[in-house]
DNA sequence: CCTCCCGTTGCACACGTGTTCAATTTGCAC
DNA sequence: GTGCAAATTGAACACGTGTGCAACGGGAGG
């Protein structure tokens, strides 16, 4: 016995009518009588019949509507809160997501891409890792959209989707200036992504400019445990009366270090500014002040990048925005 | 200018073979002659050939290597752990992992597993939601794989896949009666999904045999928020001397109320225990004891219901540890 | 040299769908 | 009733692949 599933033909048969007019019938925009119509659902109700969108992808000339989305360590609130909303998106626009979780952000995410290839995605969206040139040019050559979110800037085929991570460099650096912060430890992790890269060059530049002398910490992944390493090592150094931490992540590890490790009290010995606005940014025990991106912003950026048909890129930038809270000096 | 993909036949033309040849070629185990397959790989490179899955799929009698993940609030830590750890191993076993995202655990999920017949996937995971019987009776005619992480119980026609909710609520029960805790709050969501219920009924039962006091709390959604609102409301009774909170998100909120809105220390004037072990938990500003789930068995067992072909059910147990960190009076 | 067997190859089919094109029917005005 | 346009319908093709089947070729054993 071999459980075959059902046809359009099938239905057809049933229904009593061309193989056609089933397929028009799941066709929106195509042209069948009412009462065809009908009977033609009738029948597929009967049956329990599915229109296969493999086969109906096949068939269409191009590409299907699965989009690919690369990632890694799709378990860290940031990322995680990003695949929330984006596949919400996708799937409410009636795209399919098809998710390529590498295991680490320095793993080669190319076979990841070429496999997305096979699949025939319309767009690929990669939120982790850097694609090599070669991958480029292929989705141009394939006419796959490729939309990198934070990731190189020199990509000229690629939409771009960009934190503005100078505004938020900006803004993290003159609420610790305010705040009357002189000597500044700036916490990035050793990941070195360009990202993080741009939100620690600015605030330095930013506060030496205006006279301040900043400190810098660049180690491990991008982690709780990397802030809470970063605390343990520079906190030994009581003249400093400020941090930024590139990354929410990074800065919850440094505040804990400072209150529990180190005996410093927050915000009252060492003013701390984050980024990202992580849901434990808000959580009572960290009432941590950092720089929001607004997540509908780049939702809205993915989605419209994804529909965006022709050749020009499109770069987008997230708005980002300061939240205070209670981890910076009145 | 149409942008054509390249066929199998451009590169069998190109290598001046046939189209068999080709195939065979990609198809590990096919028949093919060296000289043959080296022509082959050699016109595919060159004309950047990868084979069509969707095609591929099509031929195949049967189900494709796709496998549907059904989820909802991937954004919350536990679900994003599990997603993360559930695509990565899927990803390694060759199989591709289709992503539908629920926008609330509420939500309706029979559309979404519809939409992954449609896909002809070969099994699909319901992490959250309960699908009704319909969808059960329909994966069964079709032959796809149901796989049911912490769902219903009775659901006889799928894989199931069960946390020890009994056994972590009796090493948490017992944790805290060897505490001396006599009055014990018992924190759960309003969502009324059977693993938090069978993990709050038997805490009960364990402590109220002991001769313990059990104070119910159960509203709201499964959040951080939901923790707080529970201890606010909870903790003005100064003679709880225990809590139960049958997921850590619901303990770091609860814990938070009680150090930061109603002045109480944990341990000394109140011990808490957790569920889940997210990442959180073990932050130096909760250092939650809690109930941790193997997430590695977890895994593991999805993967195993994924292959195990066959009629039989599976039930899979996952087992759980106690983690005793420093919410507990010694 | 003949026979048998095995590895390789190409042809043709099947998979399930959307769509073009021509044929047919329907509707409508005169 | 008749002519014409519009709507509907069905047959056939295309999409890109894996594989059964038969044909072919070569080597080993007699």
């Amino acid at each position: 016995m071999t459980k075959r599933v059902v046809n359009s033909s099938d239905v057809a048969k049933l229904a009593g009518v061309s193989r056609s007019a089933v397929s028009r019938t799941f066709t929106p925009g195509a042209s069948v009588s009412p009462e065809v119509r009908e009977k033609v659902l009738k029948a597929a109700k009967k049956l329990g019949y599915r229109v296969n969108r493999l086969a109906q992808t096949l068939n269409a000339r191009g590409s299907s509507n699965l989009v690919g989305v690369v990632g890694a360590n799709i378990g860290m609130p940031f990322i995680a809160k990003q695949l929330d909303l984006l596949s919400l998106g996708l799937l409410h626009k009636g795209l399919q997501c098809l998710l390529l979780n590498a295991a680490d952000a320095r793993q080669d995410i190319a076979p990841l891409i070429e496999l997305i290839f096979e699949f025939r995605a319309k767009a690929i969206v990669v939120l982790s890792g850097e694609p090599p040139n070669a991958i480029l040019e292929e989705c141009k050559r394939r006419g796959v959209k490729l939309i990198l979110i934070n990731r190189m800037m020199e990509a000229t085929d690629a939409d771009l989707i960009l934190t503005d991570d100078l505004g938020g460099a900006r803004l993290a650096a003159e609420e610790l200036l305010a705040a009357g912060c002189r000597k500044i430890a700036v916490v990035t992790s050793g990941s070195g992504t360009p990202s993080q890269q741009r939100r620690a060059a600015e605030f330095c530049r930013i506060v030496n400019a205006a006279g301040g002398e900043t400190l810098d910490w660049a180690d491990g992944p991008t982690s709780y445990e990397t802030g809470l390493a970063a605390g343990r090592a520079l906190l030994g150094d009581r003249s400093l009366d400020g941090a930024f931490c590139v990354t929410d992540l990074l800065a919850t590890g440094f505040l804990d270090a400072a209150r529990h490790e180190m005996g410093l009290r927050v915000p009252e010995d060492i003013s701390i500014v984050g980024f990202d606005d992580i849901p434990q940014a808000s959580w009572k025990s960290y009432n941590l002040t950092t720089i929001a991106q607004s997540f509908d912003a780049l939702t809205d950026a993915v989605l419209s990048a994804v529909d965006h048909e022709g050749d020009i890129v499109e770069v987008s930038t997230i708005p980002v925005q300061l939240i205070r809270r209670n981890t910076v000096r009145a």
